[in-house]
DNA sequence: AATCCGGGGTA
DNA sequence: TACCCAGGATT
C-alpha cells in the first residue's frame, strides 16, 4: 500500500464533511494564540517563522516581545541585527532571525512595507519555504494554498493511511497534492490551522486522542486501527560529540572577554567565552595558548562546572576555566572586556548562558 | 538526497 | 533516552 496516486488517496473520501467537520472543530475549539489577534501578514509572518520547528507554547513569549519590540515591518528594518538576535536569544536556529530581517528589508524597500501576496514574490524572500509560503497566503490573504507541516503529515497520513516516509523531502509534494484537492476554498485559513490545531492538541504523535477526534469518522487509521502506527518516519542519525576547553578571561576590574562568532555556521553573529577543541591542545598548554591568542597574561585558575549542551545534529561538552588575566594593550583583537551589567546586551547562546550563570563578579 | 542549523517539551 | 516541534538553506 505505498506510493499510491493523490486520487487513489482520494477515493471514496467525503472531503466535504471532512471540511465542514474540521473547520467547526476549529472554530469552536482553537486557542487563543497572540498572533490571531488580528490578521497582520506581518505578525503572522513573524509567528510563522518563529513556529519552525518550535512548539507554540516555546514561541508565545517570544512573540510577545518581538512585535512589542518591532511592531512593523519598518521597526524591523531599521534595527541593528545584534538587537534582533537579542530578542532571539534562547529561541533557536538564529539564521532565522537574520533571514527574517533581511526579507522584512527587501519587503519595506521593494512593496513599501506590504507583505506581498503572490506565490512567486513570497518564496523569493530569505527563510520562506513551501510551508510559511503557504501559511501566510492562506492565514494572511485567505488563499487556497496548503500549508504542509509535520501536524499535517501526521494527520493526513492518519486519516487517508498514507505510508510514504514523512521524513524524505519528496514526501511533502505528495501531501501538498493531496492538500490542493481537498483545501476549502471558502475559509482556507481556517481548514490549514485547523489541521495543525488538530494535530497539536489531539492527532498526537503518542496517544493520539481518537475518541474526541472531530474527523474520527474520516480516518482510515482509526478504522484499521494502526493510527499509532503512522506517520511512518525513518529515524535521525544520532549527533557526535564535540569536547572543548571553554575560558572565562576576568581583569581586575572583573570584566570577562567575549568574542563574536563567525557570520556563518553554527550560532552564527553570537558571541561567546574563547573556545579551543580538546583534540588540538593539551590542558597543559592551555595556559600558553591563551597568552598567545589574546591579548593577555594569566594568572590563577579555577574550574567551573562542565556544560553539556545537545543540539539537533552535534553535543558540545565543555570544560569550563576561570582565569584571572592583566590585559595587554594589544590592536586588531576581535573581542572585548565587557563589565557583567554590560553583557546582558550581547545575545549568547544557551550553552554560553549557562556558564555566565556560574559568575561571581 | 543528505546534511546543517537550537532549544525545549514530553512519554 | 528517544522523539517531536506551524522548516529552510546549503551541499
Amino acid at each position: 500500500m505505498k506510493h499510491l496516486e493523490v486520487s487513489e488517496f482520494l477515493q471514496n473520501f467525503n472531503k466535504e464533511l471532512f471540511e465542514s467537520n474540521l473547520i467547526d472543530w476549529f472554530q469552536d475549539q482553537k486557542r487563543d494564540l497572540p498572533w490571531r489577534m488580528d490578521q497582520d501578514p506581518y505578525k503572522i509572518w513573524v509567528s510563522e517563522i518563529m513556529l519552525q520547528q518550535t512548539q507554540v507554547e516555546t514561541v508565545i513569549p517570544y512573540f510577545e516581545r518581538f512585535i512589542n519590540k518591532f511592531p512593523t515591518p519598518q521597526d524591523l528594518a531599521n534595527a541593528d541585527e545584534q538587537e534582533v538576535l537579542k530578542a532571539w536569544e534562547g529561541l533557536g536556529y538564529y539564521s532565522r532571525a537574520r533571514n527574517l530581517q533581511s526579507a522584512v528589508k527587501e519587503v519595506s524597500e521593494k512593496y513599501e512595507g506590504k507583505v506581498p501576496k503572490t506565490p512567486e514574490l513570497l518564496s523569493e524572500l530569505k527563510g520562506v519555504g513551501p510551508y510559511t509560503l503557504g501559511a501566510i497566503l492562506s492565514i494572511a490573504y485567505d488563499m487556497p494554498e496548503p500549508a504542509v507541516d509535520g501536524n499535517v503529515m501526521r494527520v493526513m497520513s492518519r486519516v487517508l493511511s498514507i505510508e510514504d516516509d514523512i521524513a524524505k523531502q519528496k514526501t511533502r509534494k505528495i501531501f501538498e497534492a493531496v492538500l490542493r484537492e481537498i483545501i476549502s476554498s471558502k475559509d482556507p485559513s481556517s481548514f490549514n490551522q485547523g489541521l495543525m490545531e488538530l494535530g497539536a492538541l489531539i492527532c498526537k504523535p503518542k496517544n493520539p486522542n481518537c475518541s474526541i477526534c472531530p474527523v474520527q469518522k474520516h480516518c482510515r487509521a482509526y478504522h484499521a486501527g494502526k493510527q499509532t502506527q503512522l506517520p511512518i518516519k525513518s529515524k535521525a542519525k544520532k549527533q557526535k560529540t564535540h569536547a572543548y576547553y571553554a575560558v572565562v578571561l576576568m581583569n581586575k576590574d572583573g570584566e570577562v572577554y567575549i568574542e563574536k562568532r563567525p557570520n556563518e555556521g553554527l550560532l552564527a553573529n553570537l558571541w561567546q567565552f574563547p573556545m579551543i577543541n580538546k583534540s588540538e591542545i593539551d590542558f597543559d598548554y592551555l595556559s600558553a595558548w591563551l597568552e598567545q591568542t589574546y591579548p593577555i597574561t594569566t594568572f590563577g585558575c579555577k574550574k567551573l562546572s562542565p556544560v553539556k549542551h545537545v543540539f539537533s545534529h552535534v553535543i558540545w561538552e565543555l570544560e569550563v576555566y576561570q582565569f584571572v588575566v592583566d590585559v595587554k594593550e594589544v590592536e586588531g583583537v576581535v573581542g572585548r572586556f565587557v563589565s557583567e551589567q554590560d553583557l546582558t546586551a550581547y545575545p549568547f547562546p544557551v550553552s554560553h548562558q549557562k556558564i555566565i550563570s556560574q559568575l561571581s563578579f
